[in-house]
DNA sequence: ATAGATAGTGCAACAGAAGTGCATTATTCA
DNA sequence: TGAATAATGCACTTCTGTTGCACTATCTAT
């Protein structure tokens, strides 16, 4: 995606489109899979960890990518759809973490069934995460 | 629940009961909410960080106890119920996190609804956690 | 009952992820 | 331009989880 056109998506999310922050755009973008502050420590090795951790921190204020706790203890990070209400509990997808090749994926289309509670018990929010085989690891 | 009584169950469970075992197993009994290592390394302040977190992990390994992550961030277990077969798909149930009093619990009946997956993806576990206001903490 | 093997416990230290304070640099806008 | 605001980079801290090693308790076979 051009520079130009992730600077106007991050404008529109009321973020300031840094250098920074359009690489860090650039590449959730590019890349299909959750990631992580490390992954992006490792691969921006040019920049400081805090700056990665606080550019972070400002998409997901901003609603420009969601938080995902898959399970490994790391904290992932993907891109929001466009529309996507992630605090919505209609909107709540699940994600698929593959015990092969330790990526973790948005299943956006598939949403967390509505679940009833014992009596008292209130929702507000839900995470659902799958783990097994993803498509790319076949048997 | 008698210290015998314990002991007994440890044993069907091939743990040898230690008294730190039993009274690990008490605690966690009396609560009905899924304790981190944390709030073990608290309550049991005489006791070493080191020998809770192996006792948890034998605990966990001879399936007394279950791991939860209910996206705190701290890994939390709760006592396996009689027969429990926490590894079986078909046996997931799930758990719910109080945004109020903080707390954890099983919700033991509710099991993981089945989840239709995208071709190619297999699943072999699952975590579901619903968030919200527990029984305990009226509005 | 005792000795040797095995299992459990406690201390110290380490690793990884997350988060904060503060000084420096860049950007905005009046 | 210059003051205000925002972003960045460095150093440091905290919290959770984990391992190595020495010491102690327990078990088992003689």
């Amino acid at each position: 995606m051009k520079t130009a056109k992730i600077e106007s998506l991050l404008q529109k999310s009321n973020v300031r489109p840094t250098a920074m922050r359009i690489l860090v755009y650039n590449f959730l973008l590019e890349n299909e899979a959750a990631k992580s502050l490390t992954d992006l420590e490792n691969y921006f090795d040019k920049s400081d960890r805090t700056t990665l951790y606080r550019t972070i921190k400002t998409f997901e204020e901003k609603g420009v990518v969601h938080q995902i706790d898959d399970g490994t203890g790391t904290t992932k990070y993907a891109l929001c759809e466009q529309g996507c209400n992630c605090q919505i509990e209609t909107d709540l997808h699940l994600h698929f973490y593959c015990n092969i090749c330790d990526e973790t994926v948005c299943l956006t289309d598939r949403k967390i069934p509505h679940i009833n509670l014992p009596d008292g018990y209130t929702a507000e929010d839900a995470n659902l995460v799958i783990k097994g085989r993803c498509e790319k690891c076949p048997e």
